[in-house]
Parts: C-alpha cells; structure tokens; sequence
RNA sequence: CGCGGGGUAGAGCAGCCUGGUAGCUCGUCGGGCUCAUAACCCGGAGGUCGUCGGUUCAAAUCCGGCCCCCGCAACCA
C-alpha cells in the first residue's frame, strides 16, 4: 500500500464537541492508525468550518468578534481530540488564510468554466435555516416548521453551481462503483436523490452574509458553505487551480472520506460534482456512518442529553481514552446506529478490556515470574498451531478494515483473545508445573505471550496506552507494520520481573469491588 | 402509493445477498479451576426468527400482502 488519505467532516463550531464529533473521530483515527500499520504515508485529515449566518449572529449576541468566537470554539474542539488521542495529521480551519485563497480560486476557475452562472432566485426564506424553503416545506400556517416563523420573500441575486450538468456523471459512477458508497445500502437513496436534483446556489448576499470568503472581483457576493467547506478536503492537502501541491499530488484522491449520514447527500452529490467540474479525481469511499444514541434516544440540545466524551472520561475517572475509543469504535456495525450508556459502557470495556485481554496476559506474566523468575528458556521456543489461527486472525482483521468495517474487526480480535484464554484453562500450565513438566509449561506460556504481542499490534489502533503498556511487558516493538508481524517475538533470556507487571487495564468498579469486600 | 432502514432468547446484536439441524456478547442458573484484575473455563434454562400467504424435498433466509418502530425529505455528527 503506498499511501492512505481519510478525511472527517469538518465540524460546525457553533457549539462545544459532543459525543457524536467524538464518534465520528474516534472511528475516523481508529481506521487511520491501522493503515498507519500498512504505510507509512498516512495521512488524517479533520477541521472545522466557520462561516456562515449562524457563527455570525451567535458572535454577535456575545459581543464578539466572529474569528474570536471561533478561535475559541475552534480550540475546544482541538482539546477535546487531543483527550480523545485523535493523532490527527492536520487540522484545517475554513478561516485559514490559504483555504481562503484557494476557495476563491476554485470558485473563479468554475465561473471561467461556465459551471457557475448569476441568476435572481426569488424565494421564502428562512433566517434559521439560513435557506430558502420550498412551499411545500412549510406548515399549515406558512411558517418554517423547525423554527416556527413565518419566512419572508426575499429576491436575492445569487450565483449557482451547475449541479444538474453533472448528474449523469454521478449516476453512472455511483452505478459502477458499488463500494463508492458505504454502506451499500445508501447508494439507493443517493440515486434516488439525483433524480431530482437541481443546480445550486453556492453564494449569498454580502447585505445577509457577510460572514464567509468574498467572491473574487464581486464585492456583493460571499461564498456559501458548498464551495467552502467541502473544498477542505483538497486544500487542505495545498491544492489550489493554479498550482497542486506535491502533497496533494500524493494523496489525493481521498481513500475514504467518513461523514454523518444526515450529510451523505453533499458528499456524494454535490461534492463529486465540484471535483469532475475541477478536472480532479473522486475519493475511493465515502462512509457514511450512523448515530450514537443516549440511552436509545436522539441525542438533542433541546432535550438536555447531550454527552461530551469529557464527561464519560471523567464520570469513570479514567485517565487514558483507551475504554471510550474501543467502546465508540465498535458501538455499531459499519453504517448503523449506535447506542451509548453508562451501564452499557462499563460492562463492555470491563469484559473484553480488563476480564479478558488485561487480565490473560496478567495471569500468564504472573505464572512466568512464579514458575520461571520471568525467564524463557530456549526449549520453551517452538510453534504452536495456535499462531496459525492468530495469523488468520491478522488477515481477517485487515479483511475488514478493507471494508471499514472496525467493529467487525474488533470482535476478531476479542475472539483470538478468548481463544487463547481457553488455550490457557485447557492446558492448565499450574498443573503441569505441579507435576514439574516444566518445559510443557513453559512452552504454553510462551504461546500466549506471542499471541499477545500480536494482540496488542492489532488492538493498537482503538486503545494506544493500553496497547503500548502490552508490549512495554512483553518487550515487543508496538511500531512494527501489520505485515511484518511474525511470532519471533518473545526471546530467550529474562522477559519481567514481578515488579514490572501490572494491570494494563483496570476494571472500571475495580475500586467499588474493594469496597464492598471491606464492607 | 415520497425515499430508506428495521422487527431473531431478559437486554443488545449477527445470520438473510450465495435457502438445508438458530448463533454471539451481556445477564441468569448450576458446575469446574485456583495462574490471574471477584478473573478464567464448562454446562443448563430461555426464541413457533413481527404477521398472513406463496415457491420449494427444505425458508429467519427467496416472492407477495398486512401490522408496528425508526431515520431522511437544504444544511441537527
């Protein structure tokens, strides 16, 4: 593989993070990281998008400047990724003086094309939506049935992207990539949409909004969110009509764009669109993931249930994002929804975190320091059948990151972890050491070690602190690519000492257990 | 007839494309083990796979009707 390119959408900062930017994230770095294990050209690009009516009134009732109000929304959401050890290879920021100046060009060299044209668009508008409605969008008193006002007519001389010259285009690509769109199921609606699509406007009037990018040599025009945003994923790489960038050369096209599925639509419609009117090549995927429910309801600012992954870290006082990022990346299937809760999230992590995977290479580390003071023996180094089933293991996780299918690919992982854990009980090393078989124990401990390390190689990328405490016990090199991965790890000579082994993860009522045993 | 997703053990889900003894995780009950983070392993109980009908030697799986939930339908991740 020679090089991996993924992107996020970039978040509205209007708000604070919550727990489905969190997602989003989350998912998007876990992918990251295990490419990261199959290139070393990986590249993870997320950011936030700033313009627009609703940045501008919001700063404005605050008394702020809007890049203020952004600079400072803007740093929560940095903040909260670097909790959440998103690794992100950059963060874009749609005020950024350089994707200022390419947008502008973009939109320029589409008017020089043709594919943007001015037209009078005579409309009800709502301030809310920051859009226009159609009357059959309204209730049955006129008024905007999200904001329940009645919108007002409003003629505003607007330029528009001929989205409708490229339907064909997308229909057909869409039609012959079924793996355009993940997952599949969504390419209907995608096609169904097209059907009825019409250009859009992609500028607004300076007088409404004048929080945006100017419109080269149009000083009444500002460039609407379309152009703005969606460019991101292209300048951000330094691309520009007039120059593209060795970067962008090298990874563009996108491998896999992760988005929301409200947003699929400007994703795989209009966005496709801009780039065949640029000459440019199409992203491989675009995956559009589901939702993260709270206790099985939509997560609403209205409803007061809104979760930021701040307040779960510190609810469970956890110091590391290991838990969460494993919770959240293998919450749903590919594309589904996902359910969140406290009680949820405690007992999944407790299971496969600490009871299984923690807890296996706990027991055997501690049997290695009882029976053999830490040591492995060179007669204890020989194969086991049992690392043919793990290098399986391997391919069928890599299989399904193929398809970013992570939470798939982490129940393989849960399951080589649970079938060394049987390996364990089954051959009963503390028997054998009994009956002073001491190279049969030894053998079997070594066994389980080498599986380990390949267990904390493939468990690196949803838990990272966890992963690295794994292989700093084991004395395994947590860097080394997927494909390198052999079980040549564990060598002869002293491996720990009693001191060094401890818990990799603890359970999350680990203290509360104590407790009540005190009680 | 707007579009789409779904209805499978107490809970959450997989299986459906490529029909052939109904599976996973958690919980629950019983047993085992004692190396380990009250952990780990084994076994049991528990489901007429929404409903009615069709195709077939055989249907959770294919086809059709109906009922019920949930999203989307110009920007809420």
């Amino acid at each position: 593989m020679e090089k991996f390119y993924t992107t996020t959408a970039i978040d509205y900062v209007n708000g604070a993070p919550h727990i489905g930017h969190a997602y989003e994230k989350i998912l998007t770095n876990v992918i990251f990281r295990h490419f990261k294990q199959r290139t070393d050209n990986a590249y993870m690009l997320t950011g936030v998008d700033e313009h627009g009516i609703k940045i501008q009134k919001t700063s404005k009732e605050m008394g702020i400047e809007p890049k203020a109000f952004c600079d400072m929304n803007a740093q929560k959401f940095k903040e909260a990724w670097e909790l959440l050890d998103i690794n992100y290879t950059k963060m874009i920021r749609t005020t950024d003086d350089y994707h200022k100046k390419s947008v502008q060009l973009i939109f320029k060299k589409l008017m020089e094309k043709g594919d943007i044209y001015k037209n009078s668009y005579k409309g009800l508008y709502c301030a809310g939506c920051e859009a226009f409605l159609a009357e059959k969008d309204l209730d049955e008193d006129g008024f905007c049935p999200v904001h329940k006002k009645k919108p007002e007519v409003v003629s505003e001389e607007n330029y528009f992207f001929k989205l409708t010259k490229y339907k064909d285009a997308i229909i057909n690509h869409i039609k012959q990539n079924p793996n355009f769109i993940i997952p599949s199921f969504r390419a209907k609606e995608v096609l169904n949409q097209l059907e009825n699509i019409e250009d859009i406007s992609v500028s607004r009037a300076k007088s409404n909004v004048s929080w945006g990018i100017d419109v080269l040599d149009d000083p009444t025009q500002v460039i609407y969110v379309w152009i703005d945003a969606l460019s991101n994923y292209i300048t951000a790489l330094g691309y520009a009509p007039d120059k593209e960038s060795e970067e962008f050369k090298k990874y563009w096209p996108a491998d896999v764009q992760v988005i929301g599925k409200d947003i699929l639509k400007f994703h795989s419609i209009y966005w496709p669109a801009i780039l065949m009117a640029l000459d440019l090549p199409l992203p491989k995927h675009i995956l559009a993931h589901g939702w993260i429910t709270i206790d099985e309801t939509k997560m609403s600012k209205s409803l007061g249930n809104v979760v930021s992954p701040k307040s779960v870290m510190e609810s469970f006082n956890l110091n590391e994002p290991d838990a969460f990022r494993y919770y959240m990346a293998t919450a749903a299937p590919v594309g589904k929804d996902g359910n969140y809760s406290d009680d949820d999230f405690k007992e999944k992590v407790n299971a496969i975190l600490a009871n299984s995977m923690g807890n296996l290479l706990n027991r055997t580390l501690s049997m290695l320091v009882k029976y053999f003071d830490g040591n492995i023996k060179q007669e204890f180094i020989k194969h086991n059948s049992l690392f043919d089933g793990a290098k399986q293991t391997i391919e069928k996780v890599k299989h399904h990151f193929d398809y970013y299918e992570v939470a798939e690919a982490g129940q393989e992982i849960a399951n080589l972890i649970d079938k060394t854990n049987k390996y364990v009980t089954d051959s009963a090393p503390w028997t054998l050491a009994k009956e002073e078989k001491m190279d049969e124990t030894g053998h079997i401990l070594y066994t389980v070690l080498e599986i380990m390390c390949v267990a904390s190689s493939l468990i690196y990328p949803y838990c990272p602190n966890i992963a690295s405490k794994m292989a700093h016990q084991l004395k395994y090199d947590i860097t080394k690519k997927i494909d390198d991965i052999d079980f040549n790890n564990i060598k002869e000579g002293k491996l720990i000492s009693k001191e060094e082994i401890e818990p990799v993860f603890l359970r999350l009522d680990s203290e509360l257990a104590k407790d009540k045993k005190n009680k």
